[in-house]
DNA sequence: ACGGCCATCGGCCGGGCGGCGGAGGCGACC
DNA sequence: GGTCGCCTCCGCCGCCCGGCCGATGGCCGT
C-alpha cells in the first residue's frame, strides 16, 4: 500500500487529488498539508512513501520543503505546479525532486506517477523534459563553433586565456606563467583581437561558453 | 493527420507499431524502413511529420539516421529502444532526438508520446529521466554555497550581475537598466564588496560557477 | 639565408574601472 | 515620527587595463 501525503496551500486541489488517490486501493492518502513547514513536520511524522508538494505555498516553498523532506526523510518528492515552466523547476530537482507535474495533468497520469515514482523511477512533465533536454544538449552545440575560434590562439595565449577565466589579475598571471606582467598584456591584447572581444570579462564569458571552462572545476 | 514513418530493423515491431498507430484515426504511417539508411531516404521523401525510429540497426545505426534526419527534414524523431538505459540515449539527444521510449511502453502511452512529440513537446522513458536529472543535478554541487551568497544582493545588485555577466560594460549597463553610469557603479561597487570579489572578471567567474547565468543560454 | 611566426620585453597614453565621501527621495518597519 | 535599507545621482582620484609602436631572440619551412 502506497501511503501518500499531498501538501498544496489551496484546499481545493488537496482535497481534488487526495480524493483522485484514495479512489485507488493501492494508494492511501495518510495526511495533507498548507504550507511547507507543514508538510516537513508531517512527513517526518507520518513517514509517507511519497509526497505530493505543490511549488508555491506561503512561507517555507515547496523547493525548501522539498530539500527538507528529502534530507530528513525517505520518502520521494512529486513537485507540482500551476505554471509551466520556471526557475523553481530547477531548484526543485537539486533539492532532490525525483518528478515534476503541471496542474493540468490527466487523473491516471497523476495515479501512474505517483507509482513511477515510488518505485524509484524519475518522471517530467513533456514541456519540462523539453527544458532540460534543451540545456543538456545545448553544452554541445554553441560550443564547436566557438572551440573552433579557440584553434587560432597560440600555446602561450591559451595559458593566458584559461588563467584570465578564473579572474586572475595581469600581475597574477604573469607570476604563474614567470613571465613579466607586459608579456601577459601582449597575450591578452593578442586574444581580445583573435576572439573579436573587448575586454577581459568578455573573454571570462567567451571560456565558459566554448566550454574551455566548466562550472564546477573551480578549486579554491 | 500526423504522418509518421516507422524505421525499425524488426518487422515485427515494425508491423506491430505500425499496425498501432494506423489504429487512430488521426494518425497515419506513410512508410516503413529497415535501417538507417533507409529511415533517412525516404525521410527526405516522404517528409513526415514525426519518425518513429529505433535505436538499434544495422548499417547506420539510429544516433546517425537520427541526425541525418534532424538536419534534412522539419520531422520530429522519437527514438525506442530494447534496452534500458545506454549511452546511446545521450548521443540520441544530442543528434536532436524529441524522446526517448522503452519498447516496453503501453500501446496508449505510445499513442500519446507521438502526438506530444508532433507538437513540439519532449519527452522520455521514467528510468532515462532519472539518469538524466541525475546528471543534471550533478553539475551543480559547489552552487548553494555560492548561490546562497547572493541572496545578500538587493534586485538592482542581481540585475546588474546578470548583465555584467554577459560581457556588457558599465554604460551598456546603464542603458540597458535605463540609469546613469555612475549608479551602475555603484551597484557593481557594492556588488563587488558583497560577494568579495575583485573585479568584474572575477563577478563573471562568480555567475557561472553559482549557476545565475548557465552556458548555452547566451543569445547572439 | 631568408622571411614568418611566436614568445618575450620596453615605453607611452587614453580611458574604463573601482574606491571613497556625500546627498536626496522613498518605502518599510518599529 | 523616526530609522533604516534601497535606489538614485554627483564629484574626485588612483590605477589597472588595453591599444599602439617598436625591439630582440628562437624556431620553423622553403
Amino acid at each position: 500500500m502506497l501511503r501518500v501525503l499531498v501538501a498544496d496551500d489551496q484546499d481545493l486541489f488537496r482535497g481534488g487529488f487526495s480524493m483522485i488517490l484514495n479512489a485507488h486501493d493501492d494508494i492511501t492518502v495518510v495526511g495533507e498539508a498548507a504550507h511547507g513547514a507543514e508538510a516537513v513536520a508531517k512527513a517526518v511524522e507520518l513517514e509517507p512513501d511519497l509526497v505530493l508538494m505543490d511549488i508555491r505555498m506561503p512561507g517555507v516553498d515547496g523547493v525548501e520543503a522539498t530539500a527538507q523532506v528529502c534530507r530528513r526523510t525517505d520518502a520521494k518528492v512529486l513537485v507540482l505546479t500551476m505554471y509551466d515552466v520556471d526557475e523553481y523547476v530547477y531548484d526543485a530537482l537539486r533539492a532532490g525532486a525525483s518528478g515534476f507535474l503541471l496542474k493540468d495533468v490527466r487523473r491516471d497520469d497523476l495515479v501512474r506517477s505517483v507509482h513511477l515514482v515510488a518505485e524509484g523511477e524519475s518522471l517530467l512533465a513533456p514541456a519540462i523534459t523539453r527544458r532540460l533536454i534543451a540545456e543538456y544538449v545545448g553544452r554541445g552545440q554553441a560550443r564547436p563553433r566557438l572551440r573552433q575560434r579557440l584553434g587560432e590562439l597560440t600555446d602561450r595565449e591559451m595559458d593566458t586565456l584559461r588563467l584570465l577565466a578564473r579572474g586572475r589579475s595581469n600581475a597574477e598571471i604573469a607570476a604563474d606563467l614567470v613571465v613579466t606582467e607586459h608579456t601577459v598584456k601582449t597575450h591578452v591584447s593578442n586574444l581580445l583581437t583573435k576572439l573579436d572581444l573587448r575586454d577581459r570579462a568578455q573573454a571570462v564569458v567567451f571560456a565558459y561558453e566554448s566550454g574551455l571552462v566548466v562550472p564546477g572545476d573551480h578549486e579554491p
